[in-house]
RNA sequence: GGUCCUUUGGCCGAGUGGCUAGGCAAAGCUCUGCAAAAGCUUCUACAGCAGUUCGAAUCUGCUAGGGACCUCCA
């Protein structure tokens, strides 16, 4: 179906893509702990797998996309203080557990239609699949890979280990793991300290907590990815993402729970995104650095100079690699503000054009040169998703298009196919598969209506040569963030902010 | 301490053993009533040292800086 190629952290190679049935695709990625407000550093994710979606179906894949509202509770700090996320949150702020799961989950949501994120096919939560985790725990059990400790079902990592690589995602080998373990003040009663939770016993001050085989509980940290992707895309799937922390230990512990349960290894290709600074410092819940998506709208964070939209964001986002760190710096989310505006401006001048009856006189040379750097987008792309390519290729199409436009390269210098390609990659580039859309103002029909009548007006001013009337205009236009542009042979056009 | 990654021009950032990625910024010119926009041109970098090679920013080794994971986090 394509030549795609995908960096698998499995084997830490680009290999190429072969779903496990033709033409479908199963796509699974962790996401966001319902418990708090997502920043900025979860969108990254998020987007990444949201373009890796796009492009999925844009090749022509059916795609059914996974992605898992966590709404139980997890076990916070040490393994065995059993205290819960969502009961601490809603102790402290007077609430039900569901009640911040609904609020932030509602905030998710928002977040991510700003972002113009495609919603997954399916989006299961943890509480909702209690069951399928407790069978699956029990499964393991009754497999012999696990234990049952005073109503906590450990995971036995060392015995799974003499079976299976258990450091196999992330190249590590069982003994530097537990040379790399700290030791947990004697409470253990693990048996081995990489063990983890299953189910944990819950205790009275739980506010979530539901019944079991082995008395009221909650479930462990990692099974409801392995239960819910086993549910909705099987024993074996092809895609499997999240960021770069997670696989150290959430997804090596899903690898080790679906062998130890169904004896197949669960996942074909293993991708994951990197982590997105601030300063050159991670960004994340505990170093206190994380912009909430609304402050960066808004520009209210005191380290942000300026309101960055949505857009902007998604577009500085895809100037570098889904793998790399992604440095958030006012400097860098200008520039990228006006790069997309530049592209932009020249994708909306390419919408408009077309060939007219006349003659054509194609120049042989640029229009090669234009169907080759189309061409690009794709290769790109098949290339592990390089975005940052994809759009190096558009902007050396931007002076060309730009030329057009300005008559300095007639129009019939390309060929009406070429154009026409042209026109259909940009669009599906631009808007199918990185997702950009254009400002509200410039797609107001009314707005455009009463644009026009102004660039009328103005054009009758200054052929008057009443230059106060046609200064007037633009510079009151000005002020409200709208740029009126004179171009070649009087023509005018607009942009909005 | 263990495992792993990374180090590119003023800034952000791609990258293949041999062919100036790209964006932003800056400078000059063209266009223009003025300005903006746009166009054209200029700016050839790859942490340091040594090695492999006809040739390395790209491979290997060492040194130095930065970072991630090993503990909740996309």
């Amino acid at each position: 179906m394509s030549d795609l190629k995908i960096y698998n952290t499995l084997s830490r190679t680009k290999e190429p893509f072969e779903p496990l049935t033709p033409n479908h695709v199963g796509l699974y990625v962790c996401g966001p702990t319902v418990y708090s407000d997502v920043h900025l550093g979860n969108c990254r994710t998020f987007i990444s797998f949201d373009i890796i979606y796009r492009y999925l179906k844009y090749v022509g894949y059916k795609v059914r996309y996974v992605r898992n509202i966590t709404d139980a509770g997890h076990l916070e700090g040490d393994r065995d203080e059993g205290d819960d996320k969502f009961s601490k949150k809603a102790r402290l702020e007077q609430l039900e557990p569901m009640e911040i799961v609904q609020r932030y989950t509602v905030g998710f949501h928002k977040v991510m239609e700003l972002f113009n994120t495609l919603p997954p096919t399916i989006e299961p939560t943890a509480t909702g699949h209690i069951t399928e985790q407790i069978k699956m725990a029990q499964q393991i059990i009754d497999n012999g890979y696990a234990y049952v400790v005073d109503g906590t079902v450990y995971f036995d990592v060392e015995k799974y280990n003499t079976e299976k690589p258990y450091g196999i995602l992330t190249n590590r080998k069982l003994e530097d793991l537990l040379e790399g373990t700290r030791e947990l003040g004697g409470q253990d009663e693990k048996k081995g300290r990489l063990d983890f939770a299953l189910w944990i016993k819950a205790g009275p001050e739980h506010l979530m907590q539901w019944p079991s085989p082995w008395g009221m509980g909650f479930p462990g940290w990692h099974i409801e990815c392995s239960a819910m992707s086993e549910k909705y895309l099987g024993k074996q799937f092809d895609i499997h993402g999240g960021g770069m922390d997670l696989a150290a230990t959430h997804h090596t512990n899903e690898i080790a729970q679906s062998q130890a349960c169904y004896k197949v290894s669960p996942v074909k290709y293993w991708m994951h995104t990197n982590m997105l600074t601030v300063n050159g410092v991670r960004m994340s819940k505990s170093a206190g650095n994380g912009f909430l998506p609304e402050e960066l709208f808004s520009g209210s964070h005191p380290l942000l100079e300026k309101a960055y939209s949505p857009m902007n964001v998604r577009f500085f986002m895809l100037q570098t690699h889904y793998r790399s760190t992604l440095d958030f710096s006012n400097e860098a989310l200008q520039a990228a503000e006006k790069g997309l505006k530049r592209l932009w401006d020249a994708y909306e001048k390419l919408g408009v054009m077309s060939h007219g009856s006349g003659a054509e006189s194609v120049d042989a040379e640029l229009d090669e040169k234009v169907r080759g750097l189309v061409a690009e987008f794709d290769e790109h792309m098949n290339d592990d998703f390089n975005t940052a390519r994809v759009l190096a290729s558009m902007f050396e199409l931007v002076p060309i298009i730009n030329s057009i436009k300005d008559k300095t390269i007639p129009l019939s210098a390309l060929s009406k196919e070429t154009l026409t390609l042209l026109q259909t990659k940009f669009k599906s580039y631009l808007e199918d598969v990185f997702g950009l859309k254009p400002s509200n103002e410039a797609d107001n029909t009314k707005l455009q209506g009463v644009m026009q009548l102004l660039i009328d007006i103005r054009k009758e001013a200054k052929t008057k040569k009443d230059f106060a009337t046609s200064d007037k205009i633009r510079n009151q236009l000005a002020e409200l963030g709208i740029t009126l542009k004179d171009e070649k042979g009087g023509d005018m056009s607009w942009s909005a902010e």
